[in-house]
RNA sequence: GCGGAUAUGGCGGAAUUGGCAGACGCGCAUGGUUCAGGUCCAUGUGAAAGCGAUUUCAUGCAGGUUCAAGUCCUGUUAUCCGCACCA
């Protein structure tokens, strides 16, 4: 026998699979199809990290063993490569981002083909292609044309370092997510998609499907739809304005109201009001704040009254101070609040601060003017008129039904979900693909020209206002207005990269097409996905983004179903070997080529799936590594203790069984830390007895071949039954044979193990409680007591209560 | 501040959903084989007490429910993640 050589091994195999191409998905089967996908990477030069290859391979294991089982599998990759990085490396170096990118992905592909991932390499994509851009270009057009895109000047985040503005999504603490510098608020006209619109599908049609509840919870609650109303207040001016509140009930509790410093109203009523100097200077200093700086003072409330004008509350007639504050926010509701000292937490803090009345209106707490009292589950109204006596929880929809009668106001849906904000002034990412003309306005170019290309040019940086640098492409820019003929300009914002990765999943099933995203056939045939594993991080901007696009792709009619994934599963993160986040800053990076080179890509596998819970984080351990590296050697040696005995030995008989049960069960609930220690036990087995049979060892190498592909075909090929073990059958078990004859009973005294036995199977409750209790040992112990209470769990334990 | 997750030996982690806590691996210890080679094989390994069979204590902390709690309930602490006054 020859010493496990795994490099040899790993790379013949690998040629022999793309030799063979056994892992080629076919569009239309009798096969039943199994679509699986993972996250496509962002082809970074750091090269891949350990931690890609988690996710990658948990996949690859199912689709791995779902193509033994029988199933026609499509697992593919690409390039997610547009976006910031690459073209900040190629403005640093001088090179073209186009470059940078294709070198970029020969290293990812190489490290791929590497770890020996069961991908069907004749479907990669990559969004930088033109032939892939031009139907994000296209998706983007018939958005265009349906009017979910639209421009708009609006309040953006500014990053200070990139130069670009950022959706709110992107900014994390305050800081731009990818560069870190300040984000800082400024105004510019931007292309923003309305996935407003599709709000309440993005929620609803979260129940057909099959998502881990935290993915959906958070969903949900990023979405966050919350019911309420909308009221008009009288102004004393004569003018009105309208208020959002989910709290209608407490009407009669409102002893103030409040605008965000942006409200359009604000700039109407200032001429007419007493001290216009100190509301403009705050609107100046609300203004220059990024909403992190504004949320920082969360504590301290500032505001300005409206000094002249006064709100009528249309249920108490009474008048109502106005005030601008900035913890009122413009892009929320009607940006405009009905303050509830009494029964809201910063309306309280707020009154506090400028001495304005509190008046409760739901009894049940402590005094108001103490603390806020905010249960809307316990205590009636008071002080509230026709509401008096009411809970909550009635008087809501009651004060809504008064409002509505009188014309005061109206019930309103409301989310905390923006609109997208799809433009980038940058080079790097897909150009959007419309014109303006001077007299029809924004026109879409014709589809038959697309893609349209990224034009040629030689600096990438974003000029210094934070145009786009495909502004300078001045030949580029001028054309012909498709519609009038006149001379018009090209946009020269480019997309985000989310763009391309809203939709790279149904390319897959038809790469190549070049008259539509993919066929209609192909798309019928392979969608939905069945199975879309990936990061928590991407739960709420890639996940739902898609979610989107592929709904509103049903809408068109192209696609078949209204949801692009029957089942959305997550996987933790692999952190360095001193528990922390790994970075290159931190120095505790492990290298994917290092890691395969010193004990090969079978043993990678193997560990990043026995590391721990597949969806929890846990640190990498070079140790841990090695110890599923000596596990595949062991399965290796023991070529040396196979006998020529027929059939399974009779003592390990059960145990092949509950093995196959045990392995097959996991690999689909992503129990893989628990599945490969069945495979070690058994392995351990297979040594105490010191012997194995050919066809023991056989089950052994194919329930263990999604997990270590490489070794197990070259054991298949010494020792199996011919072709690729690959294709081969995935094993059945006997359900019979995983059940025991006798299985252990522990004996309790008072909750105390006091004994085990040996008992049949079959035995029932009485006869169980039978044996036990009339057995010596239990004599011996309850001997002089009294027993109370004997609690019988079959094929468990027996628990006697005594006095 | 709001929301979510997590907490089990020296370490990574198991525990069929209320039923033997610590599977499997690492590490460590002892013995054997090879005795220069990242060896390999076997046995042991939560803590404390005892020569011992055994006993007691142990799943972040404090209570509770139950014959029985890592698992359920109440409170609490720590860590991580997400969001930023969402009316």
């Amino acid at each position: 026998m020859g010493s496990y050589n795994f490099s040899e091994i790993e790379k013949k195999w690998q040629n022999k699979w793309e030799e063979t191409g056994c892992f080629h998905a076919e569009t239309a089967s009798d096969k039943p199809k199994f679509y699986a996908l993972i996250e496509f990477p962002y082809p970074s030069g750091q090269g891949l990290h350990v931690g890609h290859p988690r996710s990658y391979t948990a996949l690859d294991i199912v689709s791995r063993k779902r193509r033994m089982q029988g199933y026609n599998v499509l697992y593919p990759i690409g390039w997610d490569a547009f976006g910031l990085p690459t073209e900040n490396f190629a403005i640093k170096n001088k090179i073209h981002p186009k470059i940078v990118t294709k070198n970029n992905i020969a290293n990812f592909k190489r490290q791929l083909k590497m770890l020996g991932f069961s991908f069907d390499w004749s479907r990669e994509v990559n969004t930088t292609d033109p032939e892939y851009y031009k139907w994000t270009q296209w998706i983007f057009l018939q958005l265009f044309k349906k009017g979910l895109a639209y421009k708009q000047e609006m309040p953006i985040n500014w990053c200070t370092g990139c130069k670009v503005g950022l959706s709110n999504e992107e900014v994390v603490n305050g800081v731009c997510e990818r560069c870190g510098s300040e984000v800082v608020q400024r105004r510019k006209s931007q292309w923003m998609l309305k996935i407003t619109e599709y709000a309440e599908r993005l929620i609803n049609d979260l129940d057909d499907v099959d998502y881990i509840e935290r993915v959906k919870t958070q969903q949900k609650n990023w979405i966050g739809r919350s019911e309420g109303a909308e009221v008009k207040f009288q102004l004393t001016s004569g003018d009105e304005m309208v208020v959002y509140t989910t709290r209608a009930d407490t009407l009669f509790g409102a002893t103030y109201v409040v605008l965000a410093p942006e409200h359009k109203l604000v700039e109407k009523l200032l001429p007419s009001l007493e001290n216009v100097d100190e509301i403009k200077e705050y609107i100046t200093l609300a203004g220059k704040k990024s909403e992190f700086e504004r949320t920082e003072l969360a504590k301290d409330k500032t505001g300005v009254q409206l000094k002249g004008v006064n709100a009528i509350n249309p249920v108490t007639g009474k008048e109502l101070p106005i005030f601008i504050s900035d913890y009122v926010l413009v892009t929320y509701g009607t940006g405009a609040i009905m303050a509830v000292p009494a029964h809201d937490e910063r309306d309280w803090d707020f009154a506090k601060k400028f001495n304005l009345p509190i008046i409760e209106v739901v009894a049940g707490g402590e005094n108001v003017q103490e603390a806020a009292y905010t249960d809307v589950y316990k205590g009636n109204m008071v002080n509230s008129g026709f509401l008096d006596g009411m809970p909550v929880k009635e008087a809501i929809p009651a004060m809504i039904k008064w409002l509505e009668e009188k014309g005061l106001g109206k019930k309103k849906v409301n989310y905390k979900l923006r609109d997208w904000l799809f433009s980038r002034q940058r080079y790097w990412g897909e150009p959007i693909p419309l014109v303006y003309c001077e007299k029809c306005g924004w026109v879409p170019i014709p589809e038959e020209q697309l893609p349209l290309e990224l034009p040629e040019i030689d600096e990438f940086e974003p000029g210094e206002n934070g145009e786009s640098p495909l502004a300078k492409a001045t030949e580029w820019i001028n054309t012909t207005c498709p519609h009038c003929g006149a001379p018009a300009k090209r946009e020269t914002d480019t997309m985000p990269q989310w763009a391309g990765s809203s939709w790279y999943f149904l390319r897959y099933i038809d790469p190549h097409n070049n008259d539509a995203l993919a066929s209609k056939e192909a798309l019928d045939y392979w969608t939905p996905i069945d199975w879309y594993n990936g990061g928590m991080e991407h739960t709420t901007l890639h996940l739902l983004y898609s979610r989107f696009w592929h709904k509103f792709l049903f809408d068109l009619g192209i696609v078949p179903t209204k949801e692009p994934y029957m089942k959305r599963t997550s996987h933790g993160m692999i952190l360095g070997e001193n528990g922390e986040k790994m970075s290159k800053s931190r120095g505790n990076v492990v290298n994917p080529d290092e890691v395969v080179n010193e004990y090969g890509a079978d043993a990678v596998r193997t560990f990043e799936m026995f590391i721990g819970a597949f969806d929890q984080s846990t640190p990498w351990s070079q140790d841990g590594l090695k110890g599923c590296y000596k596990f595949l050697e062991r399965v290796w040696n023991l070529q040396d203790m196979m006998t020529d005995e027929e059939g399974y030995s009779k003592e390990l008989c059960s145990n092949i069984h509950k093995t196959i049960k045990k392995v097959s069960d996991d690999y689909e609930k992503m129990k893989f830390n628990t599945g490969i220690a069945a495979l070690m036990s058994l392995v351990n087995d297979f040594y105490k007895a010191g012997k194995v049979t050919k066809g023991e060892f056989l089950t052994l190498i194919t329930l263990l071949n999604p997990v270590a592909p490489h070794m197990t075909e070259e054991l298949w090929e010494m020792y199996g039954k011919g072709g690729l073990l690959s294709v081969s059958p995935w094993p059945e078990y006997d359900e019979a044979l995983t059940v025991d004859s006798e299985v252990e009973i522990v004996v309790q005294i008072n909750g105390k193990i006091r004994d085990k036995m040996m008992v049949s199977a079959e035995l029932d409750k009485a006869g169980i409680e039978k044996l036990v209790t009339e057995s010596d040992t239990v004599k011996k112990l309850v001997d002089g007591k009294t027993i109370i209470k004997t609690i019988v769990v079959p094929g468990k334990l027996v628990n006697i209560v005594v006095k």
